[in-house]
DNA sequence: GCGATAGTTGCAAGATTTGCAACGGACGGG
DNA sequence: CCCGTCCGTTGCAAATCTTGCAACTATCGC
């Protein structure tokens, strides 16, 4: 609606991905230079660019705001101590994906001890069918819900294992909901597998769910089985944190 | 330069402070509520900005990005590792500030185990002359560089040992430099105080700085200096990562 | 010293943004 | 039940604000 703004919107993209300079930025919004430096300066001037050896790249006003706005997310601030504590036990790399609004979104990263660390997601929206935080929202979700979720789905196939029958992944949901927790056997990259168990609010309702994510290699899916307890228990904490009353779903 | 980006822009601060309805921002901007609309809109649909009962708020395109931007830093990602390991021996709060063209910037949080949560500050500038990075990192900064950012300070005082006085200040980061540490002793919050320690980089250069920080009715500063040894060996371990020969500065 | 690339500025043209007025829906009090 | 208010939304004409141009400067490397 607005060609300004969604020029300097793209613009803040750009630099995400890498510094850019004032040429790459003109030649990729199609305008003349002058313009492109009018926008940046206009960025920079906020704090959302800053100048780095001849390029741009985002600002801190940026990354200030977008802290901000994670910690106004409902479920940050309580779920954290716990997840905290859940990645000291074990050294995996946990997540926290909350449900908002028609999506789950990451929201939470506590890295893993490992000298590798997982490519990130803060912030981004989860694919429900190759995640397991995903599986485990989706499964516990109340059925009109769902289904509006199912129906927007499509199944890209990531690697061997994933689930690209609509029919098959509804059948994963069902056994979900029977043991409580869902699990990703690598299947959005081969060599990395998941548990994951959700979270509930006063009400009974989903509100997100955590996960234990590790490298095969490192972790295969026997072990990570075996911390499930402690997950489930971490997950079990939060929700009552939450207000959720502690009744098996 | 660019009064509709400066607009736009505006609205993502009003956003981060809490959500807002459509005309809480015309009335903020000045503008007509139509306008504030078409705004508001482009945000949205870039993800900068997402409704949220009856009122917009940060979108997580903007959590994202930021996110992206973060790990694009060289000193994150190196150090964020070491960082969650000091995190997990003491449970308390670890910062990580890096020193960035002309400004200290918080860049890393790691939060303690305590109940309560530090006043976030990731992606904010640090106040060089309350805070123990600050102190640390401009320390032992070279002296062109020192004096630009002395040139540039001001004094305000937030606390009863907050220091005010540029002479009394000059001689607080020579001391620093001669211990090879820096301590906040509730200059900036009565309750809190810290300790923190430069880190460097392969040309034996200041860029930024770890501290370590507590309520003071849970560790005073007499505790904190016990954990200096382990603090400073994990900021050495993240300069040699960074390249840094080993030298004692 | 030449050529390339980066950033910067004034100005005129006009595309883009703006304010207006009016509509529909939701909510709450009277 | 109706009125008042506050929400978001749309079409349109006016004009503000953005845009591209062209020219200038600076820096880097050959």
């Amino acid at each position: 609606m607005s060609q300004t703004v969604e020029r300097a919107l793209r613009i803040l993209e750009l630099f995400a991905e890498r510094p850019r300079s004032l040429g790459e930025v003109a030649a990729d919004l199609g305008v003349h230079r002058s313009t492109a430096l009018r926008l940046v300066q206009t960025l920079e001037r906020g704090g959302f660019a800053r100048p780095v050896d001849g390029r741009y790249t985002v600002g801190f006003r940026m990354v200030a705001i977008a802290h901000q706005a994670v910690e106004q997310l409902d479920l940050h601030p309580v779920a954290h101590p716990h997840l905290v504590r859940l990645g000291d036990r074990y050294g995996h790399t946990v997540h926290l994906a909350q449900l908002v609004d028609d999506e789950i979104v990451y929201v939470t990263k506590v890295d893993g001890r490992g000298a590798l660390r997982m490519r990130s997601r803060v912030g981004q929206p989860v694919d429900p069918h190759t995640s397991g935080v995903g599986k485990a929202v989706l499964a516990h979700l109340d059925q009109p819900a769902r289904e509006r979720f199912l129906a927007r789905l499509t199944y890209p196939r990531h690697t061997d294992t994933t689930i690209t029958d609509p029919v098959a992944f509804r059948a994963e949901l069902a056994r979900i909901v029977e043991r409580g927790w869902a699990e990703d056997d690598g299947e959005f990259e081969d060599f990395v597998n998941c548990v994951a168990v959700p979270v509930w609010d006063a009400r009974g309702r989903v509100v997100g769910a955590v996960s234990i994510t590790a490298l095969r290699a490192l972790a295969p899916l026997e072990r990570l089985h075996e911390h499930l307890p402690e997950l489930t228990g971490t997950c079990a904490a939060i929700s009552r944190d939450l207000g959720w009353p502690g009744d098996p779903p």
